[in-house]
DNA sequence: TACGTCCGTACGTTATCGCATACAGGTACG
DNA sequence: CGTACCTGTATGCGATAACGTACGGACGTA
């Protein structure tokens, strides 16, 4: 099923191209890749390498990974309350419900889900670490109550309102120190490798 | 400042196979490409196409732009409660407070923001419609009230709850329809050109 | 009409990407 | 000890990416 796609990113260098009002030997100018190339790639008579790849990104002032993910399909996806994936995540972790609020489609790029942990809970535990893909970057708000981010060897304090923002293919856990129930959202981006 | 970027993806091609067991002649056969090139692009040695890298992404079930995405830097950076940059956004758009809650770092990956609709407020506003980068990607979770997504022509209607996801970079705006109050937390992923 | 200038594209050359093959270094088995 | 197999890497050659140059065409100006 994993078609090779087919790098449509040609067309799309000229629409961008254009809509910044640049000719092709501007646009040659900025990137440092001659104009003849430049419409080559445009038109998908070649298929540049990496590094051209990148430039002509950067002469458009994008990276390129930003520019490729011009190429992903996508609209709109809506999950209703009702139909949140609600579940209590690892074995050992007792008192942690999560709810992955964002849809599973491939290619995905960011994961939002809603973590509840009661009084004195851990999400994973020692026995199953919570790490995600290499790339992986999460995004954790912490709504009600209070945390503590356990990351690589350091402990973080977090309030309510709090937000913090680190790579997630480090080994990481939040623990739950208060009397009181608490309550996150976390956000993961890329990484998302399908299992 | 632009400097080109020196597609790093070799090393990460590497530790991406080796974390998924793979030998080169293994992922030579999932993904077309020969495993001599493999070993040349992994140390750096040779600079793919966008149609081997693209054939190298899918052997490792990825997305070529998920794969290059993988090399921007980041740690852990917490905005407090307190820090909290808050603001209201636009000026034709009264009822509307924005939060930004994550840190203005450059090669940030996801921004999020919770937002505050008064009774009837829109956000943005026709006259200022927000509209992201190309290639940017919204999450939307409703905590309180109700909302209308309008993008594109269409009307959403949103309860508290709901989660929506849609491409950013088509103009859009929410509108509370409702009598009450509406909040809810946005999460913007990727189209952070450098201005 | 004729000129200068800009546009995007077709030409021919060089550098290099990418493959098939062959090689050196490990480990397991008879 | 050799055989068989695996790993990752060094070779040689065909295909092609990328360059500099040069061309047909469109627009403005004299």
């Amino acid at each position: 099923m994993a078609t090779v796609e087919a790098a449509n990113i040609g067309p799309r260098v000229r629409a961008l191209r254009e809509a910044m009002d640049l000719s092709l030997r501007d646009l040659a100018e900025r990137s440092g890749v001659s104009a003849p190339m430049l419409s080559q790639v445009e038109r998908g008579e070649t298929s540049p390498t990496l590094v051209t790849a990148g430039r002509i990104a950067s002469g458009l002032e994008l990276t390129l990974s930003q520019l490729l993910r011009l190429d992903e399909s996508g609209s709109v996806s809506i999950v209703r309350a009702q139909d949140v994936r609600s579940g209590w995540a690892g074995t050992g972790s007792r008192g942690h419900v999560v709810d992955v609020l964002t849809p599973p489609l491939p290619g995905q790029r960011v994961e939002l889900s809603r973590h509840v942990l009661a009084a004195g809970a851990v999400t994973g535990g020692a026995d199953d670490p919570p790490m995600h893909e290499p790339g992986s970057r999460e995004v954790a708000h912490v709504q009600r109550g209070a945390l503590h981010l356990c990351i690589d060897g350091e402990r973080h304090p977090l309030a309510a309102g709090d937000t913090v923002t680190f790579d997630a293919d480090l080994s990481h856990h939040f623990e739950n120190p208060g009397p009181d129930e608490a309550t996150f959202l976390a956000v993961v981006s890329a990484g998302l490798r399908r299992s």
